[in-house]
RNA sequence: GGAGAGAUGGCCGAGUAUGGUCGAAGGCGCUCGCCUGCUAAGCGAGUAUACUGGGAAACCGGUAUCGAGGGUUCGAAUCCCUCUCUCUCCGCCA
């Protein structure tokens, strides 16, 4: 959410970092709103400062023995001006709530400009794609032929988009989440297991809602949403809270599943793990100080980076375009791994500067040292989807017999297991 | 699921019977100053937020906020209603 007095006194800059990420939106009638509101409140006002004083007035004759019964008919008549123009108020505040909650996040200056997803900026390149001296197979069919993936079951208990891993397919699952977990404690991220539901006003926190209530899953019944990732619980573990500046920057990492209904994605890698309803992730979540989430963006993408380098995957880096960044960020650097069953680089992890943006959601605070109250500044970043970097394991450790040699930081977690064979 | 208790500032905690001088005692913490050869202790002062009006600003005024929403009243932390959440006991259960 971005400050309203921020947008009133800066439209033209709001205006066009609103539309170069291809968003439209009617600032005029904010602003009319702003200025209907602030007539409003004039107005309230003046005839509650003088009710109050007129029964601070009658409290004090009352206990002199005095007669009041004019000064209180007096405030009689306005009584009912004053319950109308109070509606009135929340009514206009409610609606301009409800208009910030749908502006999007002001992109960062060093964003690149771009239409979309075309247009972002390749930043560093780690690694260089193995040569093959044989056709080398998607994931899925690897998967299929060592029979550690169960496409078929997973749609027969749940619908399509669910898998199955069986065996060493869920023991890998499991020594890849433990790996991430690891490296992220070692750097001084606390690991945090969180819940898999949600309240309605974490989802707004975090901005999932409400203008992307279609993505998620939910449990009406209960109210509760299911997360689509961990950035959601683990962000608003800290909303309402007002943290001492020496306590930042908080530094967690969680796994956990997600949920997405990936609406609107139908026949977009439909096959394989790609983009799966539900899949493990372990996210990294940072709560910092506003002066220094510039550098713990630049470092948090490092820590999800030295999972890669540890894997042995090729990967690059991309700064996000104005016109494919999320609605929440300001600027994101997208991990891309090189997948060569599929002959390209794929997202892995996503990794975002939200500045003060979420934390006036979610209305995360943090007293700084000059004593102040301030916005803490949010970042996150997947390190990394499990479920791609099986894929990405599988795809770039393939032999042509069809095993998969077991990368050596994943060994400790196999019990020294070091290739998968079939059978 | 049944019964009961509760929700007050950064934190703890009084106030609720008897509505008014309560933005709210006290303590802790924090900030500044003093003091002590360091540390601790001690002494003094200060210490909510949002919105809004005026002002270049320092600052000054107003409104709101004691879980949320509504009601009674000239006036509500305090009385009434609804809801949410937390805790305790019982039941059930991984």
């Amino acid at each position: 959410m971005l400050d309203l007095k921020f947008i009133i006194s800066n439209l033209e800059e709001v205006k066009a970092k609103t539309k170069a990420r291809n968003y439209s939106f009617d600032f005029d009638s904010l602003i009319q709103k702003d200025a209907l509101r602030k007539s409003v409140i004039n107005e309230v006002e003046k005839l509650k400062a003088d009710r109050n004083a007129i029964s601070k007035q009658v409290g004090i004759l009352k206990r002199e023995g005095k007669d009041t019964t004019e000064l209180q008919e007096q405030v009689k008549r306005d009584a009912g001006k004053m319950q109308e123009l109070d509606s009135k108020l929340a009514e206009i505040d409610e609606e301009i709530r409800s208009m910030l909650l749908n502006i999007p996040n002001l992109i960062d200056d060093t964003t690149p400009i771009g239409k979309d997803e075309t247009e972002n900026v390749m930043v560093r390149k780690w690694g260089e794609p193995r040569k093959f001296d044989f056709e080398p197979k998607n994931h899925w069919d690897i998967g299929a032929d060592l029979g550690i993936i169960d496409f078929e079951r997973g749609v027969k208990i749940a619908e399509s988009r669910f898998n199955v891993l069986a065996g060493i397919g869920a023991r890998l699952d499991r020594a890849i989440s433990s790996l991430m977990l690891d490296m992220h404690r070692e750097k001084g991220y606390i690991e945090m297991s969180v819940p898999y539901l949600v309240n309605t006003k974490s989802m707004i926190g975090t901005g999932q809602l409400p203008k992307f209530a279609e993505e998620a899953y939910v449990c009406e019944r209960d109210n509760l949403y299911l997360i689509s990732t961990a950035e959601i619980p683990v962000t608003n573990l800290y909303s309402d809270e007002i943290l001492d500046v020496k306590q930042l920057p908080v530094k967690n990492t969680s796994l956990t599943a997600c949920f997405r209904r990936e609406a609107g994605s139908y026949g977009k890698d439909t096959k394989g793990l790609i983009r799966n309803h539900q899949f493990n992730k372990v996210e990294l979540v940072k709560i910092c100080a506003q002066d220094k989430s510039v550098e713990e963006h630049e470092s948090l993408t490092h820590d999800a980076e030295m999972v890669l380098q540890a894997l042995n995957l090729p990967y690059r880096v991309m700064a996000l375009s104005s016109g494919d960044l999320g609605f929440s960020s300001a600027k994101t650097y997208d991990l891309e791994v090189w997948l060569p069953g599929q002959n390209c680089y794929r997202e892995i992890s996503s990794c975002s500067n939200f500045k003060d943006f979420q934390a006036r959601r979610a209305n995360i605070r943090y007293r700084d040292a000059d004593g102040k109250v301030k916005f803490a500044h949010t970042l996150n970043g997947s390190g990394l989807a499990v479920g791609r970097t099986l894929v990405a394991v599988l795809e770039n450790y393939q032999n042509e017999d069809g095993s998969v040699t077991i990368p050596e930081a994943l060994r400790p977690y196999l019990g020294g297991l070091d290739i998968i064979k079939k059978g």
